[in-house]
DNA sequence: GATGAATGAGGATTCATTCAT
DNA sequence: AATGAATGAATCCTCATTCAT
């Protein structure tokens, strides 16, 4: 069997090397989410991140062009967290207000528990023309828009209800960054909006409350 | 005109260069209210701002101290801006849910009319501890109080009321400075923020298209 | 004369300024040519430079924008030198066997008298495009092309004859400046060239021999 | 096959492994000429070499100990393929003003076989260190120098005959390499130069035409 | 042997600020 | 007051070379 064993060796060294090199971004990536979250979003320099990396400028540039470029990545990471979290919740339900509840309380229960993701998300949404927040964006705008046909909500303006929306979940997101927030303020938030898009408050506070499963990770 | 010329009399002169001096420093203000509008506070560097200007390096530094005391001055200028749009109304009356009104759909007014001033109140209000948001967030802080005590509003969390109605106006004034809204825009969003606050639909949208005395300026 | 007195001391003024640019910009090429002459062309960095010319690392930057742009800034330099040595010799003649012997002549006495420049010269032919080349091989084209018409050259092809000259120049002031050279290397080099262009070797040699005016400078 | 392969042998399998050996060598060298001869020397880096080759850069460090090391063995490959193409020619005849021609002939022929190489050799030659041109320095020096012993060359500075010589070639091959040239260039380019060295033009224009050999590869 | 991740010294570049004119 | 040349600390970026797998 020496072929295969030649060509196992062969994939086990691709392996090795893919496994080193995956863990090598990753740990940027992760080191420059906690040296945001400690020293704010402009002030680290690529010379911060290897400091915290413990890895050599070079190696830095193998991995990214620019400092830019790993902020990105780093958002694009947390763009994947969300995603993980809120997909499977969104297969359980087509009720667009049901969605939009899910989405705004997830993102803000993340934020909660990782509160470097939260920030780095809410600092990208201005910047980067919102590769990050275009998805965030294209999701609700689609759920606002089926749950007015459906009746389910009653705003008068799409470009009104999106900076509702988005604006309140921004706000709310830096809100339970900075300060202790109550226990159910995601539901409270989730309420509110559904309620300035035209809910009656008891309707929008029931469907705000649904009970929701427990993230896996 | 030599006699007139000769004859000015110091106070004159000293006018005249009173009169120059604020004019340099205004037209500094003016220019970094663009500039900041357009990209930002930390990518701008002096010699973005002295170039738009068209003035010399050294001019600027007679005029500010560093580069961080022009853009505390600029948001000062926005500061004052507000200030002279917003609080003659609020002299008009004292119901809190019509004052927020008057609040957010004069902020959005002057956004769309000064884009620039927008932009930079629109970078401000995020970093929360600059002087305009955090007049602006008592002001709504205590209407939002006293609008619940008196039963016009309905909210079961005063940080997530602050946050629906601080967000929902950051992201309106980012879209009325980036996309044209339609005419009654501002009138939308205070009727939606309203809602969010807990005030039924109808009464929210009366009290958000009550007629608004025109600004001077 | 107030008035004057103002006047005179904004333009006073104004030319301190730009003779001191001009003189930072002069020192910093002279510096170039010397440096370079030392440690060749390749080693000297930006420090070298400045430590050279005792000037701030900034103050490189704001007169080039790199290294090589300095580089190209001096060949400049050493082109107008050799312009303003040549132009006024070819007033005097019209015969293009006299031109190419004067052209000749004259670079490589130059390049002789100021190695460095001459040096720099013939690094940067084959660099840059030719900027620096392009001139004067523009003129031997035009010159080779009339001596044809005139009788004087018998060259069979432009381009064997423009190899001939150009790269005979090119070593020779390659040689002249790295090894000791007869004192009359430049008249020698010169009549072979152009008996190389097809003129009899007596006449070739008188025509390299007539005498030149000495330089001023 | 599996037969005929377990029956191959250790040297068989060495011999195998030498190959693949000498190709990754070879081809090394064969991208570096490519390379050098577009972008220079020293513009080049190890990764432009390895990119150009698609091999790792650690299989790079197995066949060169440096960068430096790549490029003599770059150099000494033009100058094996210089001699074999040259020195055969030379047995056949010991005129001077042959061999000097046949030089220059066969020099820009290959030039316009083997561009590659022709731009390497070009690089060299003023670096005047190379292996290349001081062999082939050697032999222009000894043809130049018996050439004038026995009449048929009449130069009046050695140093100058060498630049004519040394320039005309080099500047011939560049032009070979960057333009179409006529199919007799070379021998154009050797009777200008024998012209220049002292021949009379029909004579010149005679040696430089006499036909050549075929080079074989 | 082949691979490619990691290294870090060497050099390039920016930009807020000072200061003589 | 206005000017703009000079400064240099802070930071960025490249690339030849090493070495564990």
């Amino acid at each position: 069997m020496a072929p295969r064993t030649v060509s196992r060796t062969h994939e086990a060294r691709a392996k090795i090397g893919e496994n080193k090199r995956t863990r090598t971004r990753a740990a940027l990536i992760q080191v420059a989410l906690q040296v945001i979250s400690e020293r704010g979003f402009d002030a680290p320099t690529i010379d911060d991140f290897i400091a915290a990396a413990d890895v050599a400028r070079g190696t830095f540039y193998n991995y990214f062009k620019s400092r830019d470029e790993l902020l990105i990545a780093a958002a694009g990471h947390v763009a994947d967290t969300v995603d993980a979290e809120i997909l499977p919740l969104f297969a359980l339900t087509h009720d667009p207000a049901q969605r939009v509840a899910i989405a705004i309380r997830k993102f803000i229960e993340m934020s909660i528990r990782h509160p470097d993701q939260g920030g780095l998300l809410v600092r990208m949404i201005p910047l980067s023309g919102g590769a990050v927040s275009d998805e965030m964006r294209r999701g609700v705008l689609y759920d606002l828009e089926s749950g007015q046909k459906l009746g389910r909500f009653k705003w008068r303006s799409l470009q009104a209800a999106l900076a509702l929306s988005m604006g309140t979940i921004t706000m709310a997101i830096r809100a339970a960054i900075s300060e202790p927030t109550p226990e159910n303020f995601p539901e409270l938030i989730a309420a509110m909006v559904l309620q300035g898009l035209g809910m009656p408050a008891r309707e929008a506070q029931r469907v705000a409350a649904l009970p929701l499963p427990e993230p896996v990770a």
